[in-house]
DNA sequence: ATGGGCAAGTAACGCGCGTTACTTATCTGG
DNA sequence: CCAGATAAGTAACGCGCGTTACTTGCCCAT
């Protein structure tokens, strides 16, 4: 449109800075008046006419607001700050756009956790520094695997929620995974589908993970009346491979009758390697043995063949969760709770 | 450190903004040498003296910049904006990794990429929009496959590169996958290691990606003197079951002695569907059926067993070279090239 | 005619900082 | 002993905008 009716006026103008200045003399009024105008304040006393010769005129020269300059005069940024490491994308696309309806902007400064354990707390550190610099107004950290972190120290100048991890030393609130809900919900799939004999490949024991999934499956076997046989949990590395070789023993250590009719795997990739054992030994899924996975590795799960039946982790709604918990911090309503899970959904596919 | 030297200023003064100004009065001197101090200033004539005292005091009262004002002032704001589906993850990681060595900030912005065919601009635009606001010094715009796009008319007013696309209408310089001498060095992995007859999974033959990923099959077997056999090139979904059932027509259709003794898929989601194919018939591979993918989906390439050679998509160093190109763009200097090609690395795992 | 009230708008300050032009004290050489 | 150079530092402007306090003209009731 700018095109075809001011060709000149916008090509030129647009090269460099047009300000509210430019606005201003273009329409004959004072800047006040096109801030007024701009910013939509109801209690301005502008005439319909003016509103739209300087609505005009905004179209004419092309002015876009210099959204620093607007930081720097009403002493908020309207930019949230989230430090995460590249790979949570799904958190980052739920916070995004719950930030989006929110007009707020997010700032994504890189975390590395690579070692998840010793803080290499220097990039982190520094992100939030960056951050920080820019006047956020509040932070997210986003980690790719549930645990507790360390948040750097000036992290808590400003409001700040950790999603899917949790302030290992203080009080931050937090967005997690309801583990233990996934974990009922899935040995409650395979109980509903007959299986009563369940084997578990267990991830690292002791992580939050771990913890919580395995508490909800021994939950749901309790309401069915069974209880969870130890020997049927077999830990292995969370990789294909590991997965593999804890099916392969899981499998291989009964006769046919005693062998459980159902494997749930506490990841995706390890209900790979067990496909795999599966298959190997000429058995059928569901048909002879029923697998259910968790995480829903989207790039796994849905091509797996068959298809894998899952327990979702809620990445986007945990990103959204978060954006929201720190708008009502940073609009100075209390914190609802320290910790808020959030429901991990059962996907159903084909390996059931 | 300030914990335990100044607790209570420390503690107190973070809270509002600490200016420059408290900096100066806290050490005695004006604001310009606070300044001066702060920026570096090579010809700047400050006392070593006065310098600690102000460093001191910048430590004391936990000052930190800020960046909008300073970006007001100075006229450059030090950020990149990158438009993105928040999926193009390795790229963001790699420009992401680039802008932190040259001091810059990436303020990345959400495409909605799901409708890869009609222009959904709504939301393109409106991120773009938002950079602009900013005032971003240059523009970034990253897609998840290989394909021509279509940039707002508003993303030339400042500099832009395409990274994994290119500009469909006009001469934006962009980075792009060598897409065919991928294929040639995926062929030519296979000829080495003694195939002459290879079967080719094909993707959409319309796109970028297959186009160049089969010339550059072409030219590997025309150096061996062989030639393409059309009938071994079968295009499928570039699902795992598209990848299945290719591979289950290409190896039904010759008897055993004439049948392909290797598979060149075009991506690694095919592959994982042609390892079933083949597991399904007893073959073994590498042994009898050597295969090869393409992209590198770690999640797939990795844990297929065996895992899984493939030719990687260079996402983090095409990212890189992004924000380099970017930097070399808005420091004035003329584009290299409209279109720079990165290579291919070929990853030799197990199933050749 | 007069004062009060309202609509319509404007002048001017300050946000925090980079930067230029200026000032003041100190040292040097003749 | 003085001109001039240099070292050390400062005052002040402007970046683009939000916001408060103020002005101006006009209408209406007294």
């Amino acid at each position: 449109m700018a095109k075809t009716t001011t060709p000149n006026q916008a090509g030129a103008a647009r090269q460099r800075g047009v300000t509210m200045n430019d606005v201003a003399k273009h329409a004959g009024v004072s800047r006040t008046a096109v801030s007024f105008v701009l910013s939509n304040r109801e209690n301005a006393s502008i005439s319909e006419e003016t509103r739209t010769r300087i609505n005009e005129a905004v179209q004419a020269l092309g002015y876009r607001p210099n959204a620093g300059a607007r930081a720097l005069a009403s002493q908020r940024s309207d930019w949230y700050g989230i430090v995460t490491a590249p790979f949570a994308v799904d958190i980052i696309k739920g916070a995004q756009d719950q930030a989006w309806l929110d007009r707020k902007f997010l700032l994504i400064a890189p975390s590395d956790q690579a070692d998840a354990v010793g803080p290499n707390q220097g990039l982190e550190d520094a992100a939030t520094e960056k951050l920080l610099e820019q006047r956020v107004e509040g932070l997210l950290y986003a980690a790719t695997f549930h645990r507790g972190v360390h948040v750097p120290e000036s992290a808590k100048e400003v409001p700040t929620v950790l999603i899917n991890c949790f302030d290992a030393d203080g009080k931050l609130p937090s967005i997690v995974p309801d583990e233990r809900a996934g974990g009922r919900i899935a040995v409650e799939r395979l109980l509903q589908a007959g299986h009563r004999r369940i084997g578990v490949i267990n991830l690292d024991p002791a992580i939050p993970a771990a913890i919580g999934r395995l508490e909800g499956a021994r939950e749901a076997l309790a309401d069915a009346g069974l209880e969870l046989d130890p020997e049927l949990v077999v830990p292995g590395y969370a990789t294909a491979d590991g997965g593999y070789e804890a099916a392969c023993r899981i499998l291989d250590r009964y006769p046919q009758e005693d062998r459980p009719t159902a494997l749930f795997c506490l990841n995706d990739r390890m209900a790979m390697g067990a496909y795999d054992a599966i298959k190997e030994r000429g058995l059928t899924i569901p048909g002879d043995i029923a697998v259910i996975g968790f995480d829903n590795q989207e790039l796994i799960a849905a091509y797996l063949r068959p298809k894998l039946t899952t327990v979702a982790l809620p990445f986007e709604k945990m990103g959204a969760l978060g954006v929201q918990t720190l708008a009502a911090l940073t609009a100075g309503q209390p914190i609802i709770a320290d910790q808020q899970l959030v429901g991990c959904p059962l996907l159903e596919r084909s390996s059931v």
